[in-house]
DNA sequence: CTGCATTAATTAGATACCTAACTAATTATG
DNA sequence: CATAATTAGTTAGGTATCTAATTAATGCAG
């Protein structure tokens, strides 16, 4: 506490990343720890459940465009699912190279049991927050987030990326 | 076979965790990146600086309870840091288990040299938002924070949550 | 029809992290 | 004062993740 500081305009505790990411952590932490428990899932494992829950059928690089995960993340995550039967692949007919995934009868199955317990954790994590304040919050994180992507995207001291 | 949904409640869209989880990625890679290739750090070693830099002499376990990181990774994080000389360790008189952290001249100037980058980093992230938006959202992270750390059984891991 | 670039997905290697186990120094307790 | 229990810090092992390189299928130019 003693003010004896180079840089006033850098405080780690007021700091947006900081502040971010350690949130994060603490959330995902949460979450991921409940997930491997009680129904040995991974966090990339339950995000494929539910994106196949909510849309049906979808091919590997759709569901790397419509989460933001990794496409080997996906790869992985999906190998895992199919060995314990919770998705299947079918072919693409009019594609050789790429695989559907559905959500088998026991994917589905898991995905209803576990999705009420995903809710009342959110519910638990916002309980002391307002309605408002929590639609504000997820519309902020959104900003950051394309924020973040656009300045990534431009790169400002590498011009070749490749 | 539409949109056979069983639980209109959890959209992954919509899901904080979820959201959360991706605004953060998205912009801890962002900073990693940029510490990572124009100085050679890791974001721990990064946060290391800032403490030190704000703190002065930090022992590990001080590091450990003001930032949320692990011992490990603060423990590594030192190394690093010691073999660049831009932090030095002294043996504490009274204990003889513990070491105290300083930044050198070098690490000072690191700091000195890095933090306007990182302001600058966040003042672009920021940049859509009003300033009252920005106190909110901090608030509402620490929050967030504060909620997971019970609900995983923990204390809430800092006095100075505001 | 044939090469050439692109795309979907997997595999491999390297790095980072977390949980545990371990060493060494200190404190508490009998 | 001896010994057990704690604490500071490091090391080790397993796992997850990211970057690159690879395989296989598709589309396009000539």
């Amino acid at each position: 506490m003693s003010g004896d500081v180079g840089d006033p305009g850098l405080k780690l505790d007021s700091y947006l990343p900081y502040r971010l990411s350690v949130a994060s952590n603490a959330v995902s932490g949460l979450i991921a720890r409940a997930y491997e428990d009680r129904f040995a899932l991974t966090v990339p494992q339950w995000r494929l459940l539910c994106v196949l829950a909510e849309d049906g059928r979808l091919s590997q690089v759709q569901i790397v465009a419509r989460t933001v995960m990794d496409k080997v993340t996906v790869s992985r995550a999906a190998q895992g699912l199919v060995k314990r039967r919770l998705i299947g692949r079918s072919q693409n007919t009019s594609d050789g190279r790429s695989h559907v995934l559905t959500l088998t009868p026991e994917g589905r199955g898991l995905h209803a049991e576990i999705a009420p317990l995903a809710l009342a954790y959110e519910a638990a994590l916002i309980a002391g927050l307002a309605p408002e304040e929590v639609t504000l919050l997820k519309r902020l994180l959104g900003r950051l987030q394309s924020a973040a992507g656009q300045l990534a995207g431009e790169a400002p001291s590498s011009p070749s990326l490749r």
